[in-house]
DNA sequence: CACTACATGTAACTAGTTACATGATTCG
DNA sequence: CGAATCATGTAACTAGTTACATGTAGTG
């Protein structure tokens, strides 16, 4: 279950409550791991019992409370470890290649339609990844900032470089796919002449 | 639940038994959809149930039955309206960007075998998804030959160049994947010196 | 007769989704 | 005082994983 890794991984950067756990997975900024709220809160708690975090009760007025989780070191250790283990591939489970694979079934102008909204979905996250990307490079985003904080300054560079390079993966796959989607555009509807 | 649409897509060239189904999606060739053979039977009677696949029983010997699934007029018309339906996107959930995510923190040769270890995966996936895609282009593969057997000849070359597009764009995926994987090993061990 | 392929299932589990539910605090 | 945001949860469900379980038929 990655989301733990997920976690820990930002909770390296800075103790955080559930709450600001769920604006960051939830919301549009949960970049490389997407995870509901429903989800969050119980990992939460399980991570907690497993000893890999550790929360702290805070006030936040008289009687709103909020638990605020840190990595302990044995969620460092989980962390640092499972980083370094080559995983298995996941099984390849694509949806619109799914579709594709038939789109000779298909109406070809309703299936341009289909690939037309891929398009604008992939070239969209290929942007929002580029500029994450450069505002890492930059070290501007806040997330980072607080890391490097508590990094060796000679550090900085190389761990900005290595964070922005996941987003410039991100934005290469995406930019890929946008592009095979425009040759089945083309695909669908070459009208061709008969070959001799 | 895209699985009965992958079973659904297979059926529609020959129908099949479970068991055959199983060797389709569990087996090295599950290529757009993998699935356990622990889902793909109980799945079969759902759709049995649903009215999307008919079962003919066969007997093989005196006491062995199987039981063979070809797609009704319903599941056609299923397969159709999915194929021809935009989806919205699935969550970006990826094991390794989340590795490689926080590979500042772990030791840099270890992370470097980690996208050794994926680069070699990401090239056979591509290799495999090419050689697949020039059989396609070839009409060389069993099940292609069954699903043109039952259409015009004229539309002979649009789907094969169709099929062949998707594992096109799983090569390009997997090509793209594994080159960001060789940056990110020459970031992890790029010994620059300090700029002015 | 042993081995492989054929053929079909179940059980227990983990992960993820969708929807509902509740209350506190802050700001305008 | 109303709205947005803070804060935390639960319930019911679907999908997917891992492992176990059973027996038949064909081939050498």
């Amino acid at each position: 279950m990655s989301l733990q890794h997920a976690l820990l991984g930002v909770l390296e950067a800075r103790p955080m409550s559930g709450y600001d756990l769920v604006q960051f997975f939830d919301g549009s900024s949960g970049w490389v791991w997407e995870a509901p709220q429903s989800q969050i809160y119980p990992t939460l708690r399980r991570m907690e019992q497993a000893g890999l975090i550790a929360g702290d009760d805070e006030q936040r007025g008289p009687r709103l409370t909020r638990t605020v989780y840190s990595v302990t070191d044995a969620g460092l250790d989980h962390l640092r470890t499972w980083l370094e283990t080559p995983g298995k591939p996941p099984p390849t489970r694509d949806p619109v290649l799914l579709q594709a694979l038939h789109f000779d079934m298909a109406d070809p102008e309703r299936a341009r339609a289909v690939l037309e909204q891929f398009i604008v979905e992939q070239d969209k996250a290929a942007e929002e990844a580029e500029a994450h990307r450069d505002r890492l490079l930059l070290k501007e985003t806040p997330l980072l900032r607080e890391r490097l904080s508590r990094r060796d300054p000679g550090e900085h560079e190389r761990i900005a470089r290595l964070k922005a390079h996941v987003f410039d993966g991100l934005a290469a796959v995406a930019r890929t796919r946008a592009q095979w989607a425009r040759d089945g555009q083309r695909l669908l509807t070459d009208e061709r002449p008969p070959e001799a």
